[in-house]
RNA sequence: GGGCGAUUAGCUCAGCUGGUUAGAGCACCUGCCUUACAAGCAGGGGGUCGCAAGUUCGAAUCUUGCAUCGCCCACCA
């Protein structure tokens, strides 16, 4: 046992700590272990930069969660993990490298990453995409080292042996099998279509990573002709696409536009013929209510193309930049092609932007009608705000653009997905709402592939035909026991490497998949599926995933459907839903926004375990504003519990080591550990429905009630005390209450609790365990009559500007009974100096009134 | 447009399976160097619980409507 230090220092406490945590692997989870497992699917949090104080925040409440758990004698699996594949790990390595991938390059093996100064280098360089690919590992990997830290200094009791990394072989190989297997078992299919992409990253995204921004625009007013030579006017905000119009539409019971339906409509500029035709999706209230179908200014463009049988006019390349196109050779864009090379060839290589200026400025020009007379777009368009869909991580509007991508089927599963929903408990039970809305919303099924670099490769091969074309109506899987497999170097079965890319061989799959294909699955990740089957099926579920409310429709759900895919089953039992941390003006803190707080000052300022009383004092599913004199309210808790500890300790030293509840004799003794005993079974039962800040809330009101009412009380007693029966069970009441309070304290302040607890007991205070049920025969009436009157003679003391010290007599005023139990403790008042000459008074009131007077001098 | 949450003391938040004078911390005021702690201790002032109806013997708590703030989803010509 170690004496406590003279003064609280938390640096030193907490390196301490650190140091004894980590040899002695007290947070080691041991699997061959009897007693029931506890499991966490622990967020792994994107690497790529620093963490900042909202993580430090939920990271908190899960580790107060599961130290308790570990102190109710769980076999606790704490696992950390690092999401380090994917987009913004990419988009930070070109930052900080200054490069950027050109998969045509080869490798060059004496290339190594430099950090470059954002500022001076304003070309990025191109690399390989291994040399790349070595870039994220290397600046991840550093990265890494640095959270590991972090979360050390924080007191996390993660297990550090069981951490992973989703770009690891072991990660990207059960990604890999989980595909193989939701292929065999028909949930994956592979289509050319138009689909949402990203014209800045070149790659396609999922419906659960767009987001509507809301934008400036414009309606733009155009005047279409018939082929008869009748006006109508279209309002579009989107007159770039007008060489993309495949149609013109109104509602079907649109009485102003029915009688030009089954004509055909002429574009201005273009010339192009389209027809003109009813859908249920126009709305005559909204522009003109006549609008033109492009290749595909939105989503129901998409829709509407599908089931239209129209051609596609596709303008837009895949770099967001209108393509070159030869209208003499493609005849259906256009029935006068001179003219619209002419109109065309001033958008050509142009975004959407310019050319939507540039085609307003056409439009507007005399001539530019279709007949040739008038104005096309005679008014200037007119400005509206509205929503816009983006890329989540993407600077550039959305575009719908053709292309082959890998899918997984979820339309098909709404309802059993929604199910699985139902049979896990939501914390707090409200966020439920947010899952079952998204899965109810959901209209596409899961894009997993991306056109991009670091990330898990699909593990197939595509054959080539005779002329050097990929089939991809029969792709080469990989066999799941080849896994992990990269086939841009690996050769698929029955082919050599020389076949590769040569017609009538074979060409790799160039995609990666979805950062969500693989942190989908994280369970799995930890419970060694589907190698370790029986490791697996004794976590699995698990018991908790902590996350937030943001990545519900990401994280959540992708976990929760590749639960059910993969094993019928749900993922976890319980999710709890952290709040978010908001500045002090109640915004998110965000990078993009530049409010975020970084946490290592808040360490050093005011001690690790202050950082988590702030956190644990935030329930679930509860934003927070960050509030910097919250931390110097867990430092003076802090502080006070190391003084309190420190007296205790100096009222105990002469008492044996083996105090325990029979050293109890004394009644006020007996009745404040019946207080304890009570506070104690409401802590846990906070607990047990996860409700830690209401624990905390129960431990520190024990925590007061002991230093400011029953240390006072038997202080005096505990050191002056003839008797040796009064005074051990004084020292028993002081020592039971501490260990106690270290034992409660424990998941909420790790550091100061093991170094107190260290001075009481051998071992840590993190393996010991609660002990529950503990029944009292005693009453904590005979403690609460005291605090009472107590509280009035300090009131009275304070009213009268008297020294606390200074001794007054009393008359007692109260009922028979509460007479019997006064005198009998009324002496712990006397004793600490309270007190003298008390006198009973008999009366009939409900409560104890006592008149006090100071004692006479001399 | 659909859904969810919040609204309680100057500030940050508890309380909400209906039940005595609505709680805590911070801030404020008064006093106290008391043999753990002055970065301390004791005492005190401060709230018609967002608004309006309803249910009830009784509503911060339940129902309905409204307002304000925030979030999620949808719409995106």
């Amino acid at each position: 046992m170690k004496e406590l230090p003279k003064k609280y220092k938390h640096a030193d406490i907490e390196a301490a700590c650190i140091k004894q945590w980590d040899n002695e692997r007290i947070y080691s989870y041991n699997s061959e272990k009897n007693e029931p497992p506890f499991v966490i699917d622990t967020p792994p949090p994107t690497v790529s930069g620093s963490l900042h104080i909202g993580h430090v925040f939920s990271y908190t409440q899960t580790d107060v969660i599961a130290r308790y758990q570990r102190m109710r004698g769980k076999n606790v699996c704490y696992p950390m993990g690092w999401d380090d594949n994917g987009l913004p790990t990419e988009r930070r390595v070109q930052q900080v490298y200054g490069i950027s991938c050109d998969p045509t390059l080869s490798y060059d093996p004496h290339w190594k990453p430099a950090k470059i100064n954002p500022k001076k280098h304003k070309h990025s360089t191109p690399v390989s995409r291994q040399n790349f690919i070595e870039a994220c590992l290397e600046l991840t990997h550093e990265d890494e080292k640095a959270f590991e830290a972090l979360w050390k200094n924080l007191g996390l009791s993660v297990d550090w042996n069981l951490t992973y990394s989703t770009i690891s072989p072991q990660c990207q190989a059960l990604s890999q099998r989980s595909f193989l297997d939701l292929q065999n078992k028909g949930l994956v299919y592979s289509k050319e279509a138009p689909g949402m992409w990203d014209i800045d990253f070149q790659t396609a995204v999922a419906q659960a990573e767009c987001e509507d921004r809301e934008d400036a625009g414009a309606y733009h007013h155009i005047h279409f002709e018939t082929t008869e030579g009748k006006k109508l006017t279209i309002a579009t905000t989107r007159p770039e696409l007008l060489p993309a119009c495949i149609a013109v539409v109104a509602h079907p019971d649109d009485e102003r536009y029915q009688p030009l339906f089954g004509k055909t409509a002429v574009t201005p500029l273009f010339g192009a013929e389209v027809p003109i035709l009813p859908a249920e999706h126009a709305d005559p209230d909204k522009g003109t209510g006549i609008l033109m179908v492009c290749t595909f200014g939105d989503a129901m463009d998409v829709a509407w193309w599908q089931q239209s049988n129209l051609a596609l006019k596709q303008v837009l390349g895949r770099n967001g930049c209108f393509q070159d196109i030869n209208f003499e050779k493609a005849p259906f864009l256009s029935n006068h092609p001179t003219q619209a090379q002419d109109a065309y060839d001033q958008l050509k290589g142009k975004r959407c932007k310019q050319a939507k200026k540039i085609i307003a400025e056409l439009l507007a020009q005399e001539g530019s009608a279709v007949s040739g007379k008038g104005k096309a777009m005679p008014n200037p368009p007119e400005p509206i705000t509205h929503p816009v869909k983006y890329f989540e991580k993407g600077d550039s509007p959305l575009e719908f653009i053709p292309t082959r991508q890998w899918y997984i089927n979820l339309l098909d599963h709404k309802e059993t997905l929604l199910k699985q929903g139902d049979k896990i408990i939501w914390q707090p039970s409200f966020m439920k709402n947010r899952y079952s809305n998204w899965v109810e919303g959901l209209n596409q099924d899961w894009c997993v592939s991306r056109q991009r670099f670091f990330g898990v490769p699909f593990p197939l091969w595509y054959p080539l035909d005779e002329k050097g074309n990929p089939r991809h109506d029969v792709p080469i899987f990989a066999k799941p026991e080849q896994c992990p497999i990269d086939p841009m170097t690996a050769t698929p079965e029955g082919f050599n490497e020389s076949q590769r890319n040569q017609p009538n061989g074979f060409c790799a799959e160039a995609d990666v998949m979805d950062t969500w294909a693989t942190s989908s699955l994280t369970p799995q990740i930890i419970s060694g599926w589907p190698e370790n089957d029986e490791q697996h099926q004794q976590l699995f579920p698990f018991d908790l995933r902590p996350q937030s409310h943001e990545i519900i429709r990401t994280w959540a759900f992708y976990t929760i459907a590749k639960a059910w895919f993969h094993h019928n089953d749900i993922p976890w039992k319980r999710i709890a839903i952290s709040g978010w941390i908001l500045d002090p003006d109640r915004k998110k803190m965000s990078k993009s926004k530049g409010n975020v707080v970084t946490p290592q000052h808040l360490f050093d300022d005011y001690s690790a375990d202050a950082i988590r009383y702030w956190a644990s004092k935030a329930r679930l599913g509860v934003d927070t504003a960050f509030d910097e004199s919250m931390f110097l309210i867990g430092k003076k808790i802090l502080t006070k519990f190391f003084n309190a500890s420190k007296f205790v300790f100096m009222q105990i030293q002469d008492a044996p080591k083996d105090l325990n509840e029979s050293h109890l004799t004394q009644v006020l003794d007996q009745s404040f550990w019946s207080l304890v005993q009570e506070n104690m079974n409401r802590y846990h039962e906070k607990f047990s429905e996860f409700d830690y800040a209401g624990a905390l809330d129960e431990i520190e009101t024990l925590f007061w009630t002991f230093c400011d009412h029953y240390i006072e009380l038997v202080k005096t007693r505990a050191y002056k005390a003839t008797d040796p029966k009064q005074k051990l069970s004084a020292q028993a009441g002081l020592r039971l209450t501490l260990k106690i309070l270290c034992q409660g304290f424990a998941p909420f302040m790790p550091f100061l609790s093991e170094q107190v607890w260290g001075s009481l007991e051998e071992g840590s205070v993190h393996q010991s365990q609660f002990i529950l049920s503990r029944t009292s025969s005693h009453s904590t009436e005979h403690f609460k009559r005291v605090v009472e009157v107590l509280t009035q003679v300090r009131t009275y003391k304070s009213k009268e500007n008297l020294s606390i010290k200074v001794p007054v007599t009393a008359t007692i005023h109260c009922q028979d009974a509460h007479k019997t139990i006064l005198s009998a403790v009324l002496e712990d008042l006397s004793l600490a100096g309270h007190l003298t000459k008390v006198s009973f008074k008999v009366a009939d009131l409900d409560h104890i009134d006592v008149k006090m007077m100071p004692v006479p001098e001399g």
